[in-house]
DNA sequence: GATGAATGAGCTTTCATTCAT
DNA sequence: CATGAATGAAAGCTCATTCAT
C-alpha cells in the first residue's frame, strides 16, 4: 500500500476529529453559560467564568463567539429552535381537524411541556436578560406563528378564529410561564390549574361571540 | 460589578430625608435613575450617570441611597405603592357587592390603567431588572393580595373562588402587561383586545364549574 | 462674624484647591506618558502604566481622557503649542524686514531649539506614534504657516518666494530633525552641520531662479 | 504584546526555504503582511491575519518566521535591497566621472523613484513602525554608503566632499520623502518641486565654500 | 450636609505563540 | 511539513463606592 494513499485516507479521520473538537468547544461554552445564567443570573455571566466552567479559555471563547451577547444569543436560539419544533409537531397534529377541545389540550400541554424544561434558565432569559432587538422580534415572530397555527385549527369552529386565537395563545402562554417559570403561587396542584386554564379556554371559544 | 459587599449592605436610606431640600434630592435622584431605565434600560444605570441627571453629587446619591440598587428598590417602591393604592380603590368599590360583569370591568380597566403608566419604565423593571428576593416575594405578596379581594368578590357568584380568582387576576395581569408594555402585536385595537378578554373572563366565569 | 459669610470666604480656598489638585493629576498623567515614550517607546505605553508612573489609579486616568490615545494627543497638543509659540516668537522678529541671512538664521535656529528638547521623546512622536487624520492635519497646518510666514519675509528678496519658502523650510525642519531628532551619523560637529545649512539656504536663496 | 520572550528570540527564518512550494509561501506571507502595513497600518497587523491573507495557517508562518516582528524584517530587507541596488547602478554610473549637474540629478531622480514605489507602505515604515536597533543601523548603513558613493564623486569639483555629501544626500531624502511619502502640500506640481530640488542643490555645490 | 476627585476590582477583548493531530 | 484549535498574558476600559475637603 502505497503511503500517500494511506495518508490520505487516514487523513479524513483528522479532520473530522477537529471538527469534532471544536464542536465539543462550542457546546460546552452554550453548557457552561446556560447553567451560570440559571444559576447565578445575568448579572453572574462573564466571559472568564464561561470558559473555566467550560474547561477551555477565554480565548476559545471568542474564537467561536465574536462577543459575550453571542452566548446568549446562541442559548436563545436553542430555545426557539425548541418552541420551533414544537410548532411543527404541532401543526402536524392539527392536520386532521381536531374539535375546541384537542386544540386547547395540544395547546396548554404544549406550554406547559415547553416551560417545564430548565424553568430557571427560561426565568433569567425572559426577565434578566436584555434583549437585542432582532432577539425581541424573533420571539415575537414565533408567537405569531403560533397564533396563525392556532388560529386556522379554529376557522371552522369558531368566529374571528385570530382574534380567539391571538387571546387564548397569549393566556396560555402566560399562565404557564407564571406557574412553572416565575413558581407564582397557585391555590391548587399543578394539574389542577392546567385543568382550569383547559376549562376558562375552552368556555370562551364555546360562547357566543361578544357583541 | 467591582462591589463584592453592595449585596450584603441593608436596603434602607442612609438617612430619613426630613428637610424639604432633602426631600427634592431624593425624588431628583428617583426620577432621574427612572429616566435613564426607561430611555436606555438597566444596563445603561450607573451612579455617577443617575447623580448627573439628578443635578446632585455621586456622594449625595450615596448620602440617601446605600447603594445603586436600593434607588432601583425606591422606583419598584413606588411602583408597587401605585398598584397598592389601585386595590384601595377597588376594594372600596368592591364593598357594594358587585356582580360578575362589574367585577371583570374593575379588574381589566385597574390592570390596563396600571400598564398604560410609562410602559417603558415597566418593560424594564419586569424584563431586564435583576429583582431581589424580597422585592420578588414583595410584588408577589400584591398579586395574592389581589387575588385575596377578588375572591372575596367573586365568593357569591362561583363555585371555587380562590381557583377562579388566581386565574382571572393572572389572565387580566398578563394579557394587559403584553398588550401595552411588550407591545405584542394585536390582531385588533386595544379597546376591541380589552372587550374580548372582558369577555373571556365572563364567559369562563359563567361556565358551570369543571367536573 | 456671623458664621455663613466666613464659610463662603473660606470655601473658595477650597474649590481652587480641588482644582488644582485635579490640574496637579492631569500634569502628572501627561508627564508619565511622556516620560514612558521617551524611554520605552510606543509599544511600552499602556494606561495601567501610565496611572502607576504618575502615582494615580486607572480610573483617574479614565476621568480626565476619553481613551489612550487622548494622552497622546495631550503630549502632541504641547509640542504644537511649543512650535505655534516658535512661530509667533518669529513673527515678531520678521516684522522689521531681515535680510536673507537673518532669515536663515532664524528658521534654522528656531528648528534647532525646537529639535534639541527632549528628541528621545520627539522622535517616538514622529516615527512609532501613529497618528489620527486630525493630529496629521494638525501638524501640516503648522507647517504651512511657517512656511507662509517665511514666504513673507522673503518676498522683497527672492522671485517665487512661496515656493523657496516650501524648500528651506521642509529643508531646515528635515535636517535638524534628522541630526538631533534620529541621531543620525554627521561627519562634523552639530555646529558645523548647522552653519553648512545656513551656507546651503543661503546659497540657494541667492541664486538666480532656475529657468 | 503577550509574548515576553519574542524580541529575545533570534530574528532569521526558521528553517531555510529550499523548495520552491515553500518559497512561495513565504513570499505570499511577505506580500500579505505588506498589503496590510499599507492597508490598514501597524496596528493591524496581526499573525493570524496575515496568515489568512496569505492563504496558509499560523503555524506555517511560524515555521518560517521566528516571530511577528521577523516578518516585517523581510519586509524591510526587500526595501534595503532596492536601495541597495539603487547604491549599485548609481555607483556604476558615477563611475565615468560625471558633472555636478549630473550627479544632483542622478540622487534627485534616484530618491524619487525609491518614494514613488508603494508610498503607503513606506510611511507606515517610517512613521508607524517600530524600528529594532538593528533595523536602524542597517538604515543607518545604507545611508553612509550612499553619502559615501556621492562624496567619492563630488570629490573632484568640490571642497569637503564628505561634509557636502552628507548634506545634499539628506536634502534629497528628505524632501523626495516628504513629497511623496507623506504627501506634505506642495506650492506646486512634483516636476516643479524636483527641478527646484536639482536648483538649490547645484547652487550650494557650486557657492564658494563657507568661510 | 454636600461635593466630586480618586479608587481599584473586575470585565471584555485581542493576539502572539504553541502543539496535538 | 502543514494545520488551526487552543492558550493565556495582558491591555483597555467601566463604574460602584469612598473620603478628604
Amino acid at each position: 500500500m502505497p503511503a500517500s494513499v494511506a495518508s490520505k485516507v487516514a487523513r479524513r479521520p483528522v479532520r473530522q476529529a477537529r471538527q469534532a473538537r471544536a464542536q465539543a468547544t462550542v457546546e460546552a461554552i452554550i453548557q457552561a453559560a446556560a447553567q451560570i445564567l440559571a444559576e447565578a443570573g445575568w448579572g453572574a455571566l462573564n466571559t472568564n467564568l464561561v470558559a473555566r466552567r467550560a474547561g477551555v479559555s477565554v480565548g476559545s471563547v471568542y474564537e467561536y463567539f465574536p462577543n459575550k451577547n453571542a452566548i446568549v444569543d446562541a442559548i436563545l436560539d436553542a430555545h426557539l429552535r425548541q418552541g420551533e419544533a414544537l410548532i411543527a409537531q404541532g401543526a402536524l397534529r392539527l392536520v386532521d381537524r381536531p374539535d375546541i377541545s384537542e386544540i386547547v389540550s395540544l395547546l396548554v400541554g404544549g406550554f406547559i411541556s415547553l416551560h417545564r424544561d430548565d424553568p430557571r434558565l427560561h426565568r433569567v432569559l425572559s426577565s434578566e436578560t436584555p434583549l437585542s432587538p432582532e432577539q425581541r422580534s424573533r420571539v415575537e415572530r414565533l408567537r405569531l406563528a403560533i397564533i396563525q397555527m392556532v388560529a386556522e385549527a379554529l376557522a371552522p369552529h369558531v368566529e374571528t378564529p385570530e382574534l380567539r386565537a391571538s387571546l387564548i395563545v397569549d393566556v396560555a402562554e402566560s399562565l404557564s410561564h407564571r406557574w412553572l417559570v416565575d413558581e407564582a403561587g397557585t391555590p391548587a396542584s399543578e394539574a389542577v390549574m392546567a385543568a382550569e386554564l383547559h376549562h376558562m379556554l375552552e368556555a370562551y371559544l364555546r360562547a357566543c361571540p361578544a357583541p
